[in-house]
DNA sequence: CAATAAACGATCATATATAATCATTATTAG
DNA sequence: CTAATAATGATTATATATGATCGTTTATTG
């Protein structure tokens, strides 16, 4: 006879290894009747363990890939930014100690990382933090300072601080603007503050921009050109763009989306 | 015959070792009253060595995959931190400039910030700064540090730093133990000295701490009695705590649950 | 879209576990 | 040694988990 918490925990397990399970199932299984097999399933429910369906109940649906936030949602470019992150992705080496600046092209690099076995990360981005938490692997630090409600970016002094006091091997860097011109600009003065600091703590600097943002100007400038050692965008951008950039002494990488539009 | 203390040690190694055990069980096991077995057991709950459930109990799990445990989730002096919380909220005035520790009675407050107009809120907390993020009346400023995993507080020197660049009126500190003897102590080194700095950047230094920490003493001592200007338990703390607590100069709020027990 | 069968939630009865209480026994302090 | 204190066991009232029943809701299928 088992006790109604280990049962609980039983049903968890046994729905997440074999992807669903019917209450008539789980009723036989246990040993209890299809009452008690709906209670608990509701109180599973209620702690975010499973989802109900009807008849049964089905794993809760891991934050991997499926359900993308609002604002992953309403990105455009998204094939892009992906494909812009994988290139990034191998330019990082084990034992590395890497700054990843906020942003939605270098998020998907955040949800890329996981894997590597040695691996320091130092970000300003909430939601880059709440992808690498639970790495045990990954020793992760945040910036600190005032949280941006739209981007969840932390800016500010205490940011710029902490990163002033680090040395990193890789900045991992994103814009708004990029322009042979103006330089790398953004529409806000205190992110700018932030992403020049960033600039200032990183031996090589890589600029993750798609191609939408090449001629971009912006208000608040927090670099030029000769700031960045390598530039990775998508295939959309023009040659003509290309080869301005690679003129300014800037290594391109052009990332593919792998027969993928 | 064996000592309560023994007795209680070898309860709780028994259901670690076997992962569960009976009320019957352990009363024929150790000869002792039924009665006798269920005080231990609720002593060893409080103590976190084992969950009780009805009929025995099992052991806490170690959460080592990143899911949420069930400890986590349902957490059994809620409505305690919850009542705790409440009682913390009424001494926040609107304006104020507020130092959140991380911690489980700490996040229900968090919860009941929402809703002040004008607001400054400093945390090592993820979660709470989590529930915050969105309260546009509300200025958010994250610490920074080294993100625990475990309970996704920043610590370190980040965190220390810019503890120590600022000045609140009001701190909400939280405790593992809580002993007139041993002082504030907590199981963490490097969260140790985070709640330290904390002490010293706050005009008023507010615990919220339930019963089930007086009398405790953990391995890292971050403060001390005298520290304290106030303290928030629920109303199951033993009036000789009280007493106690009073005589050291330590002003007592008993947080009531509404009726509910 | 309607008919039908299955699944569901609400409610209740019951068995069991538990908390509260009190008497008794062990332990400690003076 | 005696008084006070704490721990234990027995007893009783309360709380809880469970299974069965039944009216309602939901999915399916012709």
């Amino acid at each position: 006879m088992l006790f109604e918490e280990e049962r609980k925990r039983l049903i968890a397990d046994y729905i997440r290894q074999r992807g669903r399970a019917s209450v008539q199932e789980l009723a036989l299984q246990f040993q209890v009747s299809e009452s008690t097999v709906r209670r608990d399933l509701r109180d599973l429910e209620e702690l975010q363990f499973l989802r109900r369906t009807h008849g049964g109940a089905v794993p809760v649906l891991e934050n991997d890939n499926n359900e993308p936030s609002f604002i992953e949602k309403e990105d455009r470019f998204q094939q892009q930014k992906l494909a812009i992150a994988r290139a990034a992705l191998s330019l990082i080496r084990e034992g590395d100690t890497i700054l990843l600046d906020s942003g939605t092209t270098t998020y998907q690099l955040a949800k890329l990382l996981r894997g590597f076995q040695r691996l320091t990360v130092i970000t300003n981005s909430v939601m880059a933090a709440q992808e690498l938490a639970n790495e045990k692997t990954i020793e992760l630090l945040l910036t600190g300072g005032t949280l941006r409600p739209e981007t969840l970016a932390m800016v500010g002094p205490f940011a710029e601080r902490n990163i002033a006091s680090v040395h990193v091997d890789k900045l991992f860097l994103a814009t708004n603007g990029f322009d042979t011109e103006a330089g790398l600009t953004t529409p806000n003065m205190v992110e700018a503050a932030v992403k020049s600091r960033m600039i200032r703590s990183a031996r090589q600097v890589i600029l993750m921009a798609d191609h939408s943002k090449y001629g971009q100007v912006s208000f608040a400038r927090f670099g030029e050109l000769s700031d960045i050692a390598r530039m990775i965008t998508d295939r959309d951008i023009s040659p003509a763009a290309v080869q301005e950039i690679e003129s300014a002494g800037i290594d391109m990488t052009i990332a593919d989306q792998g027969g993928a539009a």
